[in-house]
DNA sequence: GTCTATAGCTGGATAGAC
DNA sequence: GTCTATCCAGCTATAGAC
């Protein structure tokens, strides 16, 4: 084995630094709050002096744009339906993914899909990333409600952003009602099962899969 | 007629002060953000120096307390269902009234149903007067399912979570993609006909009222 | 109740030595 | 890259005269 080149090796801290100015700066925000977020406390935190934060990041906004980045590649990768589920499975699927990912990840919730920090606003490069990646999202998400065959003369479209819909409707719930517990428990953390049975009693009359059952 | 008392008058005065100070505070909010409350600006906007407000709140967060409470009144009152109707439109009224609401009140929106000032949690009064008023939201729209009769081996809990879930979520999905524009239009705006179709659809099938009709 | 004056603090950001 | 020193702006809140 060889050893790391000096400047391999720098590259190598040099990241290692911005993933964790990264992670403190998240646990800043889901302690206190995203808007909350320090950047004296953030140095302290991560073992430097507050100039040292320049040398990684231009300013405050830079950060919060990073985790914002950071946040998006993680739900993308969170939504995404692994191979071996299909069918009605997926609808579950969806739910619990959607509310696991905001139960673990409450200031990367946060940030994605609320407006908690005054005047941040996600630069264009990581707008445009988001997106697509949703962009992404959605045509899988259509391949599957056309995959299962659904019926009730409702287009793809909107069947799809009804399913969205909900899904982060319990998810919020959850989060402003009882954050602390995890996904399957408590009001609307238990409510999964219902919410994909909502939606088969409602599309899945002529459905290629098993045939609805009320609650499961 | 009589003339007010100078008390009369005095309390009159001081009212009005309070309500013109809630008034721009929630301008502020709504313009900057929740968290970018700031009371130079609100003192300037109303037109005394800034330490004059402390002659009607002790404190800043005594402020915020007050726009949160004022909200849930506001709240309360926008989704009580109107004598008149009744049936399944309750549930396109309910629906149209919480999107409503959030469009037309961003800044109530946001510190009702989000978190976005750090340190800020609601007075204990103000929390007990919001939980109030969301149990009987909720009693009213349980007699109202009940009323209509459904059917789906769902419990009448159950049912409500999921209506409150999917006026949430579409609501919430407006506002962060299209808040601008308002009720009716928009990807998420125009989805309320499909999402009150979609429960008719599962839970309508021995209903009382007319029948389901896909899309009304 | 309203003002002037100001305390007191926090926090983002920069200059410049090492 | 990291540090010390420091600037500067903004903000909440109070003291005390009118």
């Amino acid at each position: 084995m060889t050893l790391l080149t000096p400047a391999q090796r720098r590259e190598r801290n040099r990241q290692e630094m911005i993933d964790g100015i990264l992670q403190v700066s998240r646990d800043i925000m889901r302690d206190k709050g995203a808007a909350a977020l320090n950047l004296n406390e953030v140095a302290r935190r991560v073992g430097v002096k507050t100039p040292s934060l320049y040398s990684y990041f231009p300013n405050k906004m830079a950060i919060y744009d990073a985790v914002f980045r950071k946040g998006m590649e993680m739900f993308a990768e969170a939504i995404t339906i692994p191979e071996g589920i299909s069918g009605w499975d997926c609808f579950q699927y969806v739910f619990e993914a959607y509310m696991s990912f905001a139960v673990e990840n409450p200031e990367l919730y946060q940030i994605l899909f609320e407006r908690p920090v005054p005047g941040f606003v996600p630069s264009e490069e990581s707008m445009a990333f988001s997106i697509a990646s949703l962009n992404r999202g959605r045509e899988e998400m259509a391949e599957i409600i056309a995959e299962i065959g659904i019926d009730p003369g409702v287009p793809i479209e909107q069947a799809m952003d009804l399913t969205i819909a909900l899904s982060h409707g319990i998810t919020a719930q959850h989060m402003a009602n009882e954050p602390h517990l995890p996904v399957g428990e408590g009001r609307y953390g238990s409510l999964i099962p219902q919410a994909v049975a909502l939606f088969k009693s409602a599309w899945g009359r002529n459905l290629s899969d098993n045939e609805v059952d009320g609650a499961n």
